[in-house]
DNA sequence: TTTATTCATTGCAATATTACGATAAATAAA
DNA sequence: TTTATTTATCGTAATATTGCAATGAATAAA
């Protein structure tokens, strides 16, 4: 065992799972971060903002490349990284599709047919 | 070597990495689905949802309630889970931010200092 | 051409995840 | 009390992730 059963669940449920996995750690959220708030995504300048080894970097930033999420253009002897806007889009509607269509019931949920210990 | 340097990041850019990978596998993607649209939280009936085995299913409801994203409440010899709403809106409030501070500059990146090739 | 720069890949060790059978713990039902 | 139901935990196997030194591949600079 060990790889997970992907073939049992829906598209829908696999892709935002793929892409809130590829966000699940925060040298990746951090890589992000840098990539929405600069148009300098040089893979250089990436590298010198984390705390982490050439080769470890190059390692987050294929996860996300492989998640869709980033896309890099080779400029000379460097990369340019930056956010494909295409995917990074699919996962706001995604996440939106959990976030609108349930309401919370905040108040129904866990209480309702609670049985008061010691009585 | 194996074990993420949490410490070597913010506090904010750790939460919404340890939500995201609690949200990085389809099951738990369903689970939350299935408790964000019912008010039938007993665990069995999550388990009945579920393509996996009890075991596997109990040890992916440890781990959303490891990331607090739900929480549990003994009735009889059942468990009602269910979202735990800070903990979630606490997780949109994350991705808001991601989404809402930052504006993509699409045309802007990873094409301005192109020198084409062949040229 | 030679050397430097930039980034990916390889190889490895440590650790974490995924999955499930077997079993334990706790309450409910008979 | 005995048995059934429900869920957690243990143990184990397969696989994946994290991290980095060493090295390779490719372009740039000298």
């Amino acid at each position: 065992m060990g790889a997970t059963k992907t073939d049992q669940f829906t598209n829908r449920q696999n892709e935002l799972a793929t892409l809130s996995k590829a966000l699940g750690h925060p040298a990746r959220i951090a890589i992000i971060e840098f990539l929405l708030k600069t148009d300098a995504c040089i893979c250089g300048d990436i590298v010198n903002q984390l705390p982490l080894a050439q080769p470890t970097v190059s390692q987050h930033l294929k996860e996300l490349k492989t998640a869709g999420l980033i896309k890099g253009t080779i400029e000379g002897n460097a990369i340019c990284y930056c956010i494909n806007d295409t995917i990074w889009y699919k996962y706001r509607g995604l996440l939106n599709f959990l976030f609108e269509n349930y309401e919370l019931k905040n108040n129904k949920c866990c209480y309702k047919n609670i049985k008061p210990k010691g009585l």
